[in-house]
DNA sequence: TTAATGGGTGAGCAAATATTCGCACCAAAA
DNA sequence: TTTTGGTGCGAATATTTGCTCACCCATTAA
């Protein structure tokens, strides 16, 4: 037993001294191999015994780590297809600094492909702020579908709408959606989706290789009340059936359900599958957005996520 | 200007991650490259670029770690050939736990080689515990020669003489050498060392590809006196004049200086080279050693070193 | 405007590293 | 004693990594 126990020790031991050797001395395995008086191929089992038993921990001396953690842990406990969680900086409660550079990157890795892609954008201010950090390219091959419509209640188009703005950067062909978000009446949204272009625009919408969307909060400013698209009074409903979210419109409770509500019914985005095969991001950070994307990533209505470090750590607390 | 410094801190942010991707996530540098969007090559060089920035750092998380990097220290403070640091255990100030292994799989490392070796051993109770740690083994290519007299006064064989020990061991051809350690005279060390099997060890041992050797401490229950081949008033006499080590009966100063004395001028061993090509051990440790292994590096007597942790500490203080 | 400069890039190759496989060894169980 | 399961080894092989080189492109100086 105790033989037993020492060849064990002296085992790690030397898994010990090859993984200093290796890893600290900066020695290849050959020298390592040497140095211990063992065959090269040995030597690599020390090594990577030394990783495995744990014996050589890295540590990486730079704020991205934490971010690096976060995100893993992120898609771990949301099941996430990709995460990527950028660095606080002055107020991580409510500003958004540094998730569109991030998101813009995020964009251009797919834009930069060959291959012709459908990508899909929602609405909104973060979204907003992404397409501006974009660089200039020429991407015929894809096309650019908006999934929520760009017309605000008085007429004008929405100024937050982004795919106007996305075509100009990357000279792709685009399809916005002249739609108001939610329609009068579901008649109207009848009337309006049945147009053969729109039908065109939503059939695309729902082959999309990739999409890109906000999250709405339903509390006090909620996006949807600030831009028009329903009343105080309407909020105030459909919070009191649990409302905690909006993505493109759709409003969903903390289990990620879109609830049945006379809003919904008159809501003209294309409609957003749960748990898609495709790539769905959430581009979104901030203290009241929380309850939001905790409802989006129960309902997987989202599938991966761009946030920032508080935000990251406000989910896991959960 | 804060471009540039955007850029840069971009880049080192960029290596932060792939240098985390590729340790702490065990991601290989496709991989890496896949999650950051570049190329494979762009990856490799973010991971060395976080590596030659010391973004990331490692840690080995074991009792050896300390000894290594003693071990490194002390050969750059000493010009040391080698240097082995076992970790301390229970009493490192007195015992020599864990050097007997180190030190016979070092002479294990030279045993094993097919090309014959010429091993000289001195003698005392550091190298005779590391004999029997030795593994058998036939080696019948080395030669392995006693650099100091077994003979004890009462006309015994001492106990501690390693040769006839190791001889079962790895049989190989041993050369014991029937003298005592000190000759009563200077004339009968001369009539000794002139008899021809005894000049062909002493030539042997000149020709020696390694060499192991004890270091004798000169203070309190020196070995010398201990075993009986000085009396009390020698030892104090000498220590008088500046001795505090001896190796294979050579009795030196701090300095390592072999100390002119009518001893030392009987002293009926193999004469050690200061500063010698090939490699030669002190296996040594311990509280009341520290001044003697001083000088013996001092003087370059030895020129690499097997100790432990307490004892390495020990010889960097001073 | 053009030419030089310098940093970054990908391709391709060489070096280093990891893995697989068959074999030998050892210790515990039969 | 033989068997058996586990473990480590070297050799061969597959994969990964590091390096060099030619090139590109943005910036800067002429």
């Amino acid at each position: 037993m105790a033989k037993k126990n020492d060849r064990e020790t002296n085992r790690l031991d030397d898994a010990a001294r090859a993984g200093w050797l290796y890893y600290v001395a900066g020695n290849n395995q050959d020298e390592v191999a040497a140095k211990l008086g063992v065959s090269r191929q040995t030597a690599q089992r020390l090594v990577s015994l030394a990783i495995s038993e744990k014996l050589i921990k890295f540590r990486l001396d730079h704020p991205i780590a934490r971010c690096m953690e976060l995100s893993v842990k992120l898609k771990d406990k949301f099941d996430l297809k990709k995460c990527k969680v950028v660095p606080d900086d002055l107020n991580p409660e409510t500003s958004i600094q540094g998730i569109p550079e991030v998101c813009a990157s995020t964009m251009e890795q797919f834009l930069k492909s060959d291959e012709p892609k459908i990508i899909a954008l929602g609405t909104g201010r973060v979204l907003r702020a992404c397409i501006e950090q974009l660089t200039r390219m020429d991407c015929p091959q894809h096309r650019i579908v908006s999934l929520v419509g760009n017309i605000a209640p008085d007429g004008s188009a929405s100024s937050y709408d982004v795919i106007i703005r996305i075509a100009d950067t990357i000279k792709a062909p685009h399809y916005p959606m002249p739609l108001p978000v939610i329609a009068a009446s579901i008649e109207e949204r009848k009337v309006l989706q049945d147009q053969k272009p729109i039908r065109n625009i939503l059939q695309l919408a729902d082959q999309t290789d990739v999409t890109f969307v906000g999250i709405g909060h339903m509390c006090k400013d909620a996006p949807l009340e600030q831009d028009g698209f329903i009343t105080r009074n309407e909020l105030k409903s459909i919070v009191s059936q649990g409302a905690v979210g909006e993505i493109v419109g759709w409003i969903f409770d903390k289990k990620g359900n879109i609830i049945k509500d006379s809003i919904n019914e008159r809501v003209a985005s294309a409609p957003i599958k749960p748990d898609s095969e495709k790539l769905v991001f959430g581009v979104v950070a901030g203290k009241h957005k929380i309850n939001a994307i905790l409802g989006a990533l129960q309902g997987k209505l989202i599938n991966s996520l761009i946030t920032n470090e508080y935000t990251a750590e406000q989910l896991l607390k959960k």
